[in-house]
RNA sequence: GGAGAGGUGACCGAGUGGUUGAAGGUGCACGCCUGGAAAGCGUGUGUACUGCGUGAAACAGUAUUGAGGGUUCGAAUCCCUCUCUCUCCGCCA
């Protein structure tokens, strides 16, 4: 959520970029504006009585000491009756502020200033673009075939298990989904991150505290007996670990990663979008976030895309990174950028990974600062978060696009090999993929 | 699930009705000292909001000792509800 005082300072200018979201907010706005004005009466008003009461409060106790009873029991009835005049304003300010907690929480966070305009998905501006498109022919199978024919991914018997999007992976399948999630978070860790195994329910707090609550509360699945949710993304207890917490300079930057699986309802989602692995109410990802200073988080997000941009370079997927535009980025989200690969069967690009800068947005709602160095001010961190990766589409496009008559080849030399139980190591590989140097056939 | 004990500042920790926003310590910042550091010494150090300021500082006010409510002229301190943590017992992968 954006802080009262910058709304304030900034109406035209938050109005104006909240077009590019195609956000009217100037309705909001002066709501807000007016609502405060009458809290900092009330305020002013409440406070000056109460100051009353305690100067009061104060000389009774003198009153006493010094045993001049009447005086003090004159002091007391004025004192009562200043409390009930409180009470008015107590009140008042009660409801001011929880009808402006509500009138905050529905404006966005303003776009970045280089995010485009636009509606949705098509406007989104392709920045860039690598790796070369495989020619399959005719035979090519989607992954959903691929999984039925090689006995590795079994959708019908996560239809039995549980339910639609619920896949099951086997064998080699299995061992593939386990690989991965090991080689990203190996990867990570040698970039500086710190690896956590988060809890996968969160509580309503920690909901709110990314920005889940209230905006998306009917895509994340909800425990009643516990009022808990399922994580729709390791985002979300990864961030609140920082919940009202004051960092010092020299934490900064925290870097964090983990691996969970990720459970989302993706209620009104049907279509020819989510067959197979394109769409999943349980899937798995490795997470990387970030906390940094407010000066560097949009150096921090281009290290992060760089980042996000070398493992699929070492997965040898084709891959384009995509501008959100206005109408795509997420309420949250001040600038993101989203990674798609190229899958041959289905010849359509897959999303893979969403990288954002969240500025102070998240971090206002958690309470999340820092102490300066310089002088003692506390100050609103920013965070940012990306996917590094996300699983499905990513296997989705590797047995796609590595099929071959022989089987499923994937490049090894990124996997672990669990037999020898060691990586191979990257240095020994070539940069630039030659050929396939070992067959992992399915 | 049963019983008990607790929750105080960035951290630890005193405080059981009247200048207590809170002793003491640690940490942190600055200064002195040092060739440099450590140690030592000194000073400072919560947050949010309101008022007054162009702004900041300073100043003044209000709130804040897990959350919410109550008693009282006055609550960190007494009462109630909730919540969390710890200990013991039970159950258990």
């Amino acid at each position: 959520m954006l802080h009262l005082k910058f709304i304030r300072e900034n109406q035209a200018l938050l109005v104006d970029r909240l077009k590019l979201k195609n956000f009217d907010a100037t309705k909001l706005v002066s709501e807000i504006i007016q609502l405060d004005d009458q809290r900092k009466q009330t305020q002013n008003m409440q406070d000056n009585k109460q100051a009353e009461v305690n100067k009061l409060s104060r000389e009774i106790g003198n009153l006493f000491k010094s045993g001049q009873q009447a005086e003090a029991n004159k002091a007391k009835a004025d004192s009562s009756r200043l409390k009930e005049e409180i009470k008015t304003f107590n009140s008042k300010m009660q409801e001011i502020s929880s009808s402006m907690e509500s009138l905050l929480i529905q404006i966005p966070n303003i776009p970045h200033e280089s995010v485009p305009p636009g509606k949705g998905e098509q406007d989104n501006i392709e920045v860039y673009r690598e790796g070369d498109m495989p020619e399959l022919g005719k035979e090519a199978l989607p992954h959903w075939d691929l999984g039925k024919k090689y006995d590795i991914l079994d959708f019908e018997l996560g239809n039995k298990l549980t339910g639609a999007g619920f896949p099951v992976f086997k064998g080699k399948g299995a061992k593939l989904q386990r690989a991965l999630i090991q080689f990203f978070l190996d990867e990570a860790i040698k970039a500086g991150y710190n690896e956590i195994i988060p809890p996968l329910m969160v509580n309503e707090d920690s909901g709110f505290g990314t920005g889940q609550l209230p905006d998306k509360e009917g895509q994340m699945y909800y425990i009643p007996s516990e009022n808990y949710y399922l994580i729709p993304t390791s985002e979300v207890p990864i961030t609140n670990m920082y919940r009202d917490v004051i960092l010092g300079t020299k934490d900064l930057p925290v870097k964090n990663t983990a691996y969970t699986p990720c459970f989302r309802r993706e209620a009104g989602s049907y279509g020819k979008d989510v067959r197979g692995l394109n769409r999943v109410h349980q899937f798995d990802k490795v997470e990387i976030v970030q906390i940094v200073h407010p000066d560097k988080s949009y150096d921090c997000l281009d290290e992060m895309v760089n980042y996000v941009e070398q493992l699929l370079q070492k997965l040898e997927l084709p891959f384009r990174i995509m501008r959100l535009c206005g109408g795509d980025i997420s309420f949250t989200s001040a600038l993101t950028f989203d990674f798609e690969v190229y899958s041959a069967a289905q010849q359509k690009w897959l999303e893979v990974s969403s990288v954002s800068n969240f500025e102070d947005f998240q971090a206002n709602r958690l309470k999340l600062r820092f102490r300066e160095e310089s002088g003692k001010k506390n100050r609103v961190a920013h965070t940012l978060n990306g996917s590094a990766l996300a699983l499905p589409r990513i296997v989705a496009a590797l047995l796609e696009n590595n099929q071959t008559p022989k089987g499923i080849q994937i490049p090894p030399y990124w996997f672990l090999i669990p037999d020898s139980n060691s990586l191979i190591k990257q240095k020994d590989l070539p940069r630039v993929y030659q050929g396939i140097q070992q067959l992992h056939r399915f």
